[in-house]
RNA sequence: UGGGGUAUGGUGUAACGGUAGCACGACUGACUCUGACUCAGUUAGUCUAGGUUCAAAUCCUAGUACCCCAACCA
């Protein structure tokens, strides 16, 4: 049908243009299917849970293997027993598997475990102390701090020139739990004197005496990063090994010990040390950064312990689950990333873009339907006492498929506050004393009077409809035109039938751009009025929504029903609103 | 101070010695039974100073700004 319709020109990026290079050349081999070989991985640390940022990673990492035919791993790099929770390990793969399973194309490798290959690890740690390229020291952790030296004075250990013999033994010892947490290391012999500290003498393993979520208690060394993550990469045969920009210096490392394994191996396996270990390419980017938004992981906790916000799914917060529970899709964070790009330049995204790739993708599939934020009473004197009418109410616009379905009109009515004003200003389309306006799917109303409390406050207004606009249409001109053009359309509910429901409304977390900037103190910037939880009206065909279902609220926003919400007693959080422009230009105006 | 990185409209991102393009935003306007969506138009940029070249965002030199590195964290 169309396959002569060249593919729509994907954005190019620095990754995507090196793994076609590869792929040209073959270096990585191909695969089963014959195609070149390529193999992300997501590799997150077990100690809290994935915020946006860690999105972008996972779906840059996916994305580079879907489209080259590749395999994407999730991989826990677990390493460090101290930090790490089985808590954070099932939420991670929920997350991970929430943002990549309906991401079609998709070839998912699995999850794996760095600590799963802890044996391999050791075995490997003594090839390199019998190939002289490691020692075990016997310093502490604060004296090699103070023997590590600066810029231009090299760092010292009285230990690297032990014999291989005695560090062997000493491993074998360290692994046995023969020794304290602190007392000795592995280090690796590389450069007391190098000007990249990365590479002065770096330490492979530490004891540990924890208990580990995976291992249990099978080991008290444990692997430290550099050591560990590129035999990770290694062994899972990983092509392109994505990483942020601060490992840059790490790089050297990381081919070290690779080479290190690698020196006296053989393609074929022939000579001592048999075969060659695979080689993956490491490739440094940058980290996303959002304005109004924090994302390291520490100060997420924080505000977690602190109570701040009411857990890591609170909709404010950027994690994956607080974005999930907000109403956001996996399909607009995909999109949201794919916009973004990538480079190995810093940069800051402003989190509106983020907010217009939920309404963008939101706006195509949420059914519409009717709320009532803050209630104004409308009564309406020339209908019918006792009389409900149902009109139809076009479920999406934007999706005639989606089809339409009724809502009941009565006399009494609720109208949006907002849309009401005694004394409007000029382009004000919606209700005044005297002036028309439509009420979405049903009639046109005249403004007849206001009605108003001892202290003047306005309580309700009155209206008369007019019976030839049913359904919302002017009344045709014997030409066939529209008889009057009513500028202004609002939404409405019919009191007698309104559902009250729960609806929290969310502002930014922080009111300063980047957090912290000026003071030093994220928290000095942390926005105390960033959730307001109002009582609203809604269609009721909402009340029993179920957790996760999202709506559009016509011209409020998107609303996605909280999982707090309980048949006839639905919560709604706001995803986001729709654009404004009658309210910025008030704004602008002051 | 040593090493490693990065500089393109307001923001983000292309260009790979040959017309600085795209997206978002902003501003106009059109359309509209959501002041939404959609559509059209306008806006505005190569960190600085030299140099090479017919031609420089791109190459060279010297600066400037910002980021990362001296955890037995990742």
């Amino acid at each position: 049908m169309t396959d002569n319709t060249p593919a729509a020109p994907r954005p190019t990026n620095f990754l995507r243009q090196i793994i076609e290079a590869d792929n040209a050349a073959l270096k990585w081999g191909v695969g089963p299917d014959n195609r070149p070989r390529v193999h992300t991985r997501f590799p997150p640390e077990p100690n809290g849970y994935l915020h946006i940022g860690h999105a972008k990673s996972i779906c840059l990492n996916s994305g580079l293997a879907r489209d080259f035919a590749g395999a994407f791993n999730l991989r826990f790099d677990d390493t460090n027993p101290a930090k790490e929770e089985q808590e954070y390990v099932d939420a991670i793969i929920d997350d991970v598997r929430w943002l990549t399973n309906d991401y079609e194309g998709l070839r998912f490798g699995g999850v794996f475990y760095a600590s799963n290959y802890f044996g391999q690890m050791y075995d490997w740690a003594v090839e390199l102390i019998r190939k002289g390229r490691a020692y075990v020291c016997d310093l502490s952790p604060d004296q090699v701090s103070s023997m590590r030296g600066s810029v231009g004075v090299p760092a010292q250990s009285p230990f690297r020139d032990r014999p291989a013999e005695e560090s062997l033994r000493l491993l074998e010892e360290m692994r046995a739990g023969k020794h304290p947490g602190g007392s000795h290391s592995l280090r690796a012999r590389i450069d007391l004197a190098s000007p990249n500290f990365v590479m002065r003498d770096p330490v492979m393993y530490r004891i540990v005496h924890e208990h580990h979520h995976n291992t249990g208690n099978a080991w008290c060394i444990y692997p430290m990063y550099d050591w560990a993550h590129c035999l990770e990469d290694s062994l899972e045969g990983i092509t392109h090994s994505i990483c942020t920009l601060e490992f840059r210096n790490n790089r050297p490392l990381y081919d070290w010990f690779i080479d290190a394994i690698n020196e006296g191996r053989t393609e074929d396996g022939s000579g001592p040390w048999g075969k060659r270990i695979h080689h993956p390419q490491q490739i440094e980017f940058a980290r996303l950064n959002l304005t109004y938004t924090v994302m390291s992981k520490r100060f997420l906790l924080q505000l977690v312990k602190d109570a701040r916000v009411s857990g890591w799914d609170d909709p404010r917060m950027p994690t994956i689950r607080g974005l999930r529970r907000r109403g956001y899709t996996a399909h607009a964070i995909r999109a949201f990333c794919e916009d973004i790009g990538v480079t190995t330049q810093e940069s800051v995204i402003d989190v509106t873009r983020l907010e217009n790739a939920v309404r963008d993708h939101l706006n195509t599939t949420a059914p519409r339907t009717m709320a009532v934020l803050r209630p104004l009473k409308v009564t309406i004197e020339n209908w019918p006492a006792g009389h409900t009418e149902l009109l139809d109410f076009v479920i999406n616009p934007e999706d005639p498929a989606a089809g339409t379905r009724k809502i009941p009109f009565t006399g009494t009515l609720y109208i949006e506050r907002d849309d009401f004003m005694e004394a409007p200003p000029k382009k004000f389309f919606r209700l005044a004393p005297g002036q028309e306006v439509r009420l979405r799917w049903a009639y046109f109303i005249t403004c007849t009077g206001v009605e108003k409390d001892a202290s003047g406050n306005i309580t309700g207004v009155r209206a008369t409809y007019d019976p030839a606009t049913r359904g919302g249409d002017a009344p045709l001109n014997p030409d066939g035109t529209p008889g009057r053009k009513v500028k202004g359309t609002i939404h409405w509910l019919s009191a007698d039938h309104a559902v009250q429901a729960e609806v929290r409304l969310f502002d930014r977390l922080f009111l300063a751009e980047e957090p912290g900037k000026r003071t030093g103190n994220q928290l000095d910037d942390f926005n105390p009025d960033s959730l307001e939880v109002i009582r609203a009206l809604v269609d009721p065909a909402l009340a029993h929504a179920t957790p996760g279902d999202t709506y559009q609220f016509e011209r409020l926003g998107y609303f996605c029903a909280d999982k707090d919400s309980a048949p006839g007693k639905p919560v709604f959080n706001r995803t986001v609103t729709l654009k404004d422009t009658w309210a910025k230009a008030q704004h602008a105006g002051g």
